[in-house]
DNA sequence: CGTCGCTTTGATCTAAATCAAGTTGAGTGG
DNA sequence: CCACTCAACTTGATTTAGATCAAAGCGACG
């Protein structure tokens, strides 16, 4: 569709909300001399690409939002990450995508292809030093996703998501969230329905207030974090 | 990461033959002119280094083993990562460590100073190259973590700990496992009798047999393949 | 303004946690 | 070389957090 070599990253920084180190390392690729960076558009649920398949690009939400998951043979679903606006994915050192990716609602993202970013990695040591940074801030979300999964209880799931989501989504102090309760179950190994209890008791508790399921404000930050385990 | 003589949980003393990816890589980093790595043990349960301690050392396992875990503030505990002979752990691209990391038993590594390593990566293509790679393995095993703790039962986490096992540390179709029960449950997000009682159920099944608690023989890989999910 | 997917809430069930004894066996000292 | 000890492990009984099953609300959209 739109393609466009992109000569800084004076361009990736007018795309919306900036979560800062992931857009600017990005921004640095895209703007390196060569790289051809194009846009694409996703319709809701639409796959973005597959579980083991080639990873032939790398990614950047420019505006919706993105599930990364693996499943078991029986249909169950780990979701490992959400991608928000700024957000790189799909970034694989190996040949092969380690998770799937879909579009949670309509979703615009640029893409460069991956094995050009690996031969500017070869000449240009601050593309190299990106890629690797890059890939050690997805561990670090999985590390602390472990954690979550591995040990805390409900309460403290729906807590430390709520938390995320405020960090990397709230405008004016409210969050819309993109995703359904499924999601937010598959993100945090519980069913939809123990998410929607969380959600239910927090505001009965006035720690948080709704304006329409997916819309939510925080009122008690620190009652969230003291939750958070 | 494969095969070496770790023969019974007391006696590890033996350096294995060069496991391919990330001991050739660590080799390849530890043979760069001016590269110094030194020799370094640790007893029994000994902390090697702390989370959120400044990353001042890349170890590599030359016998023993290691776990890498993170605290909630209560005690609860999730290990990410068990360290064999051959393994690259305590890898950061910061300048702090986001897991802690023990010996599991006695243990013997070789450590190298991060900054010579990025020092090296700056000039030598390779050396970076090495470095994204040893992460994204990492990330790799994280996010395959994520969809056993999210999301199997405990029967098929235990069938899953018991083929990574035996892939990485069998010998002779007979493994000796370093780590207690404890371990492996807080390696998969279980209590220790709920480990406990799997592995009898597996020994009544027929699919394994012991030798003493830690030394499993796998009868049956193709049922535990099954129950893997 | 009716429909259908999403969400909430209630009732019940169950896998795994917790609580509680025993058992085993590796390491220690006599 | 044996027996003692203590941590690790197993097994049983009971509890419980969260899953499952079921039925209304609600709200966005055609």
């Amino acid at each position: 569709m739109l393609t466009q070599s992109l000569t800084s990253s004076a361009v990736a920084s007018r795309i919306s909300p900036v979560p800062q180190g992931a857009l600017d390392q990005f921004g640095a690729v895209t703007g390196h001399a060569g790289l051809i960076a194009t846009e694409f558009s996703y319709r809701k649920d639409e796959e973005i690409y597959g579980e083991d398949e080639p990873a032939e690009y790398v990614y950047q939400v420019i505006s919706g939002a993105v599930r990364s998951y693996k499943l078991l043979s029986d249909g169950r679903r780990q979701i490992g990450a959400f991608h928000l606006p700024g957000d790189v994915f799909g970034l694989e050192s190996g040949t092969i995508h380690r998770l799937a990716a879909e579009a949670i609602i309509d979703t615009t993202v640029r893409l460069v292809k991956r094995r050009s970013l690996e031969l500017a990695a070869g000449t240009d040591v601050k593309v190299a030093r990106s890629l690797w940074t890059m890939t050690a801030g997805d561990l670090r979300h999985a590390e602390d996703h472990m954690l979550l999964l591995g040990r805390k209880t409900a309460m403290e799931k729906v807590a430390t998501f709520l938390l995320e989501m405020d960090r990397r989504l709230a405008v004016a102090g409210m969050m819309a969230l993109p995703m359904c309760r499924r999601d937010i179950g598959d993100y945090l190994g519980l069913t939809l329905e123990t998410v929607s209890r969380a959600l239910s008791q927090l505001q009965a508790q006035g720690v948080l207030g709704f304006s329409g399921a997916r819309q939510i404000v925080l009122r008690n930050r620190q009652r969230l974090h003291n939750m958070d385990a």
